[in-house]
DNA sequence: TGTTGATTGTAACACTTGGTTACAAATCTC
DNA sequence: GAGATTTGTAACCAAGTGTTACAATCAACA
């Protein structure tokens, strides 16, 4: 987990997202926000999620058909919001795969309490994030194999590339994220789950530093961009196989 | 058994988990808490448990089905938690193999005396962790073969390999836990089944021995990957036989 | 087309983390 | 109970990472 946990709470009505945000981030949580379930995949790809609050009443695909989606392919930990009183739906939300249940209208600080209980308790039997999304584990881009079992990285000539932990990180949030521009920020929370810092240059430096292992000229990348004020971009077409 | 034995408790009552929690810590019991089935098999992987405590009633599969399923693949002891005055649970639990009986609401000062009571029990008739989660024990991994039965490990040009039983233990641990971040507190409480201290270097130094015993080059290993401010990871896929 | 300020690349340094060895304590063997 | 083996701890060294500083580059605008 990471220093702050990174909680998603997905709720059409914008008062309570914004209530819910304002109060987890004044406790020390980092918060995204979610309206929907297109919204709600939208944050899961973009950050690493520790912890996902979902409204049981959403448009589109409700709050119990995602919650069973989700646990299909996802171990993070979810919260159900229930409108009051009904016993059912704590049942069903429970059957679904939910971690715990907040009863609307609902104390911030129950909530706040009933979050830190469940990630208490996701601690205890960690789940790392590859675990989270699981799946295809072998990436191919321009002949270089990335292999997120064995963490081994493969040169077109079928050389063995050592990385180290950060420069693999690195590499796996670029190769499971290729042809969109990743921010700073989301680079570093899904490689460190860390949040960054005001002037933090950690991900440029070590991005030239992967771009020395990868890059045959570092100077003029091919396979991870520059996007001035933007962040950086993986630029192959990565295909997922084994 | 571990210096601390190692508790799990398994109720979907969010406030019962926390009530045992809380009490057997204090009493010098290491716990871990699940709050159904799921959660239970989740915590049995990922740590040596010496001991369950189990709801009768549960979502999902209840606990008369738990308990009979871990009984029919492990000798971990199990105490049910049943309804008041349910004479015919008692007898079922007992039936199902369950080792003793606290009936709700209880009192914790009960509990822990029976848990006591069945930890001592449990030790007289030694069933060592390998029998608690019994299966196929021949493990092989990239032409190796490692035997849980006899304890012997094959190398791929057929030589005996001996290993002290610190580096069995810890061999074990990987190879039942292939492809996945074990963090140095896991791997300690699953090969030695203790608590790690501050500063505790125990497992780096007997990761070290047993890498110059199974890897063809130490200095960068292909089966024991370090994972940086993470913990190990056994990275081969491990194939079970026999 | 310069000038200027913002942004990025990277070298150098400090600090953290992990690998290995030596040695002492504990355990096992006979 | 003596000797051998194994294991944990402390110490030292190597590798990895974040920060800072400064040079290079870029975009905007005069």
């Amino acid at each position: 987990m990471a220093e702050q946990p990174h909680i998603l709470i997905v709720d059409d009505d914008r008062d309570i997202r914004d209530l819910v945000a304002r109060y987890l981030s004044q406790h020390g949580l980092r918060v995204r926000s979610a309206a929907d379930g297109r919204e709600m995949y939208r944050a899961l790809e973009d950050w690493s999620i520790d912890l996902i609050i979902l409204d049981l009443m959403l448009p589109g695909d409700d709050g119990l058909t995602l919650c069973r989606t989700l646990r299909a392919t996802s171990k993070i930990p979810i919260i159900m919001l229930t409108a009051m009183g009904e016993e059912t739906d704590r049942i069903v939300g429970l059957e679904m795969g939910a971690d715990d249940y907040v009863a609307k209208p609902f104390n911030p600080r129950e909530l706040l309490a009933r979050i830190k209980a469940v990630l208490r308790r996701a601690e205890d039997t960690p789940a790392d994030r590859s675990q989270n999304t699981p799946g295809p584990e072998l990436h191919v881009f321009d002949g270089w194999q990335f292999n997120l079992n064995n963490r081994e990285l493969t040169s077109p000539q079928d050389v063995l590339v050592s990385l180290s932990a950060g420069e693999y990180e690195l590499l796996a949030a670029f190769v499971t994220h290729p042809q969109r521009v990743l921010t700073r920020d989301q680079l570093l929370d899904l490689a460190r789950g860390r949040q960054a810092q005001p002037f933090d240059r950690a991900i440029d430096v070590q991005v030239s530093r992967l771009r020395r292992k990868i890059e045959t000229d570092p100077a003029s990348p091919k396979f991870i961009k520059t996007v001035r004020s933007g962040g950086y971009m993986f630029t192959p077409a990565v295909e997922k196989k084994s």
